[in-house]
DNA sequence: ATTATCTATAGATCTATAGATAATGC
DNA sequence: ATTATCTATAGATCTATAGATAATGC
């Protein structure tokens, strides 16, 4: 595979069908959503992506993964060497994107997409994701800081609660948003039980 | 609103329908997906439901999240007066039924459909799924047993979280999903701290 | 007569392709 | 000549409706 080259009003495009793929996953979304968004007809969409729909829908959740991956990266940088700092930055870096519905993309997206595509993406969203957070946590144990009986479970799992904090009930903002992930990565690591 | 009667076939087709909008949500579940299960042409379901997908769509919904009100009462009867105990039949309870996707349903599925029905869903699901989570947590904090910031948001969260362990990597049979949902209740308990 | 299906088809929508148009850059 | 759009349209699919068919129950 070649790598694509920059060009501005590929990325334009990218950028408009991201939030409404990520959103609304590959079924609901139309390609008149996508030529509606950016002021263009259906077909001009081919004219950047000669293999339609599906090729678009494929570029950019790899595009968004990738960025998910350096995001998390930057974040756990941030948190320096206190792995509860380090859960919180990742937390806000996913309250700083376009929300990911992981079970949709499971269990509808990715079935109505060509099978090997669909592989790549599941493996690409693993090694993005899970694995960074998954190495967090590996190095709060080895460091003696933390007790934790299955990383790799524990990193799922953190995803898909930081990704169900987006939906909670919002007439709050980004800030409260921040205030949500702060209490519940506070209540985990130490704990919902009455001392 | 009427009442409606029990009705053999009518029953049947909620049931196919179910499995497959409450896995892939409304668009991107055809009438076709639908008879197809049944082993019925497309037609023949506007005899049960004149008016068509989105009648079945809502329906279908609402008698699923009937369904997990009443199971969720259930499983938190088994738990007796532990609330520990509480927490695990419930999310065995969720562990039992097709895989419940809030954020789909928020974003995707309930913005395609009329705004009424929309919101008629949305009270229901808070008031079926978040509501017996949030007292159960409640108790337990007025008992003494636990200590917690904000019970409604840890509801919700809880609902999220059983959700995920659906489909994490799964050559893991139904046990196995377990023995998930107590690892991450005991980690969350007791916290992920080391002491 | 009632119940539950079917066939046939209308009309809308969706994806994709062919080929025209217009602007810019050599 | 290249780049990026457009118009027009084909062909598939989707939802929905009209009206026929067949079985069962009075």
């Amino acid at each position: 595979m070649v790598t694509q080259e920059y060009n501005e009003s590929r990325e334009r495009l990218l950028d408009a069908a991201e939030t409404l793929f990520v959103q609304q996953g590959f079924t609901t979304i139309k390609l008149r959503h996508i030529a509606q968004a950016l002021q263009v007809k259906e077909s001009s969409l081919y004219y950047h992506f000669p293999n339609g729909k599906e090729q678009i829908y494929v570029e950019v959740i790899k595009r968004n993964l990738r960025r998910h991956h350096l995001g998390i990266r930057a974040a756990i940088a941030q948190g320096g060497d206190d792995w509860v700092l380090q859960l919180r930055h990742v937390a806000y870096w996913f309250l700083s994107q376009v929300p990911l519905d992981i079970m949709r993309m499971n269990k509808s997206d990715l079935p109505a997409i060509d099978a090997h595509s669909a592989q790549a993406i599941d493996d690409i969203a693993y090694e993005a994701l899970n694995l960074p957070i998954r190495h967090l946590l590996e190095n709060a144990v080895a460091k003696g800081d933390a007790l934790i009986p299955d990383c790799d479970l524990i990193a799922g799992i953190f995803i898909g609660m930081v990704s169900t904090i987006h939906i909670i009930k919002s007439e709050w903002n980004e800030k409260t948003k921040h205030q949500m992930a702060d209490t519940l990565i506070e209540s985990w690591v130490n704990g919902l039980k009455h001392r």
